[in-house]
DNA sequence: GTCTATACGCTGATAGAC
DNA sequence: GTCTATCAGCGTATAGAC
């Protein structure tokens, strides 16, 4: 592979396990292989970078919810199968665990990507159950943004539990109770 | 306020702010108004002032929590109650926020008390439900200890959310979300 | 494109005077 | 208890040779 495709694969690991703050330039030259020199020929910084980065894995973030929506099978269904796809849960959302570093949130062009999947991932959500909604197989009274709000925040807050207590227990947990809830007012899809 | 006191407080407020790896000994000494001297002699280092901080703040987040859950009115009331507290919400959690630190995860004297704090904040919202449930105000299939972990991980969530889109909106939605879900299952108690 | 050299402030301490 | 050195190493670059 080539040198700036490994400098954006490297940051993207250490953004993930570390946050900005903790990722240093160094760190990344040497995950990738690369020298220094060869690091700010292609990129102006840390800043930069990462900026790359944040938007390739937001890209991918993306793809992969996609990919469950859209498939087949109900409303209610799909949101399943999104929630219970297979997750390395431990090691958390390398999006969402952006929101907790300062010099990301601070920065409006390193924000705006994590913007930008979270309120694309709510609206596709919110998508799904208004059409639930609209063929019968959810409640007339169910608000589809704030329900979207809720899934994904469980999956987001899961990550949290999850990581406290060293295991995917309470993140397992968080999913089945939403899941209970959404398809106690669920009724088979009529339309 | 005696030095100690000063050097905890405003560790606790930097660790809230920029997390453990973003937290330096002279940042706390500065914010303290204590010289370095000062710091060291009253703690070994920058672990122990930080354990000694997280712990301060998982107290204050138990106490909190606990007035909301033990206070008057019906569980579900009282869990509307807790999850409408006012809250600085694009702050984030102070204790959640840890999560996302590796040094912090990693280091089981530090991550000790963040699991607790989960652990015991799941098990009462638990209990609230089971009593909800006992009382008929719940049915009688919903899990209390699932729905406990959603209706935390909804609050971990939204501040991730609120933080990625700096606003508060998705926090209130996802708050509205979980609430109408559950209140939708809810009938006035009985017993 | 990649390498080495150089720089300056910060990190996280320890030592010892007062 | 608090203060002022002092320190080795890291963070985040820039400069210029190859």
């Amino acid at each position: 592979m080539n040198t700036p495709e490994r400098l954006i694969e490297s940051t993207q690991e250490l953004l993930w396990e570390r946050g900005y703050v903790g990722t240093s330039p160094r760190a990344i030259q040497q995950r990738a292989g690369v020298g220094q020199g060869s690091m700010y020929h292609h990129f102006a910084g840390k800043p930069d970078l990462a900026l790359a980065a944040v938007r390739r894995t937001a890209e991918r973030m993306r793809a992969q919810a996609e990919a469950q929506l859209s498939g087949p099978g109900t409303a209610v269904e799909r949101i399943r199968d999104y929630l219970l796809r297979e997750r390395d849960v431990l090691r958390g959302c390398p999006i969402g665990r952006l929101t907790q570093d300062p010099d990301v949130v601070g920065d409006p062009a390193l924000r705006q990507p994590v913007e930008e999947t979270f309120a694309w991932l709510r609206g596709r959500l919110a998508a799904v159950l208004a059409e639930g909604r609209a063929g019968g197989e959810l409640p007339a009274d169910l608000d589809a943004e704030d329900t979207a709000a809720a899934v994904v925040a469980v999956l987001q807050g899961g990550y949290v539990l999850a990581r406290a207590a060293d295991s995917v227990e309470p993140f397992d947990r968080a999913i089945s109770g939403v899941l209970a809830l959404l398809t106690a007012r669920a009724a088979p899809a009529t339309g």
